[in-house]
DNA sequence: TCTTTATTGAGACATGGTATCAATAAGTAG
DNA sequence: CTACTTATTGATACCATGTCTCAATAAAGA
């Protein structure tokens, strides 16, 4: 379901204007992670490009990750799969639904919670520069078929 | 600042009443754990424990972690400084907040927050049971000091 | 006090992630 | 197109974090 809204061609270029070398297993990995409906680790994702590309090396992912993760355009899933799982990140500001029956991921609007944090930033003094907010539970579809 | 409404006392008796022995090594971590300002890791934990009490095994304080969270008297805080430190839990519904530049967590009134999952229920058709929030950024006192 | 059994400590083990370094291949200049 | 420079890669050694095992210890009840 995310893929609906991001392009692997987007990454690269990003990848590509940050100064980084466009390589193969970049366009692996994009890919790998672009198109998962599911929460990915490093791990997994290995195990996954060596089915196309079999002399992967496991740093070299680990390696992808980091770079995709400081360029923003993947996200870690902090949850009940570990904290080493990660989701594209969509362009617009969004809160992460995990399923806990089936594990897929989905996006709700998140404009309400832009207000409240900015409310308590009002309450707190704190200034605020981040924030995670995880919801957990059952999809819709889960819920039927229970 | 946890510690204001936190009673080791109380942590001891919930782990009684869930029918654990009550141990010396549990005394020492719950004592760690509930007077903390800091989100401390197990290793952490058992660094200091082991000031009070030489032999305590690396092991127990993993085990005692486990058990402390899955009572829900402690918490883990998915953040910047990894996933794998805890904070006291407190009686009420509480966002938490950890300031990026001295380390500290501070509680926020939750309310609002569960009115936002609420509906967020409501709209995608998910059945919520659990959520993380967590907020980074500069406390009070660290942006009069900057 | 004695007995039963949960809990502990020590250390081996597994897993997830990082550092090193020679070999490879992307980009660029000729 | 070729040669050159240098970022990126793959293999492997390594480290940190967390788990498992099992004999020894110490709570709790009789």
């Amino acid at each position: 379901m995310p893929s609906k809204t991001i392009n692997p061609e987007d990454w690269l270029t990003a990848l590509d204007e940050s100064g980084f070398r466009v390589t193969t297993v970049q366009e692996t990995l994009i890919d790998i992670f672009a198109h998962s409906e599911y929460p990915l680790s490093a791990e997994q994702a290995w195990e996954i490009a060596r089915q196309s590309r079999p002399k992967t090396g496991r740093a070299t992912v680990y390696r992808m990750v980091e770079k995709l993760e400081k360029l923003g355009l993947i996200r870690r899933v902090h949850g009940y799969q570990g904290c080493s799982h990660f989701v594209p990140t969509l362009p617009e500001l969004m809160m992460l639904f995990i399923c806990l029956s089936c594990g897929r991921a989905d996006y709700l609007d998140s404009q309400p919670l832009n207000d409240l944090i900015q409310q308590s930033e009002h309450i707190s003094g704190h200034h605020i520069t981040d924030s995670r907010l995880q919801l957990f539970g059952a999809c819709a579809d889960c819920q039927q078929n229970a």
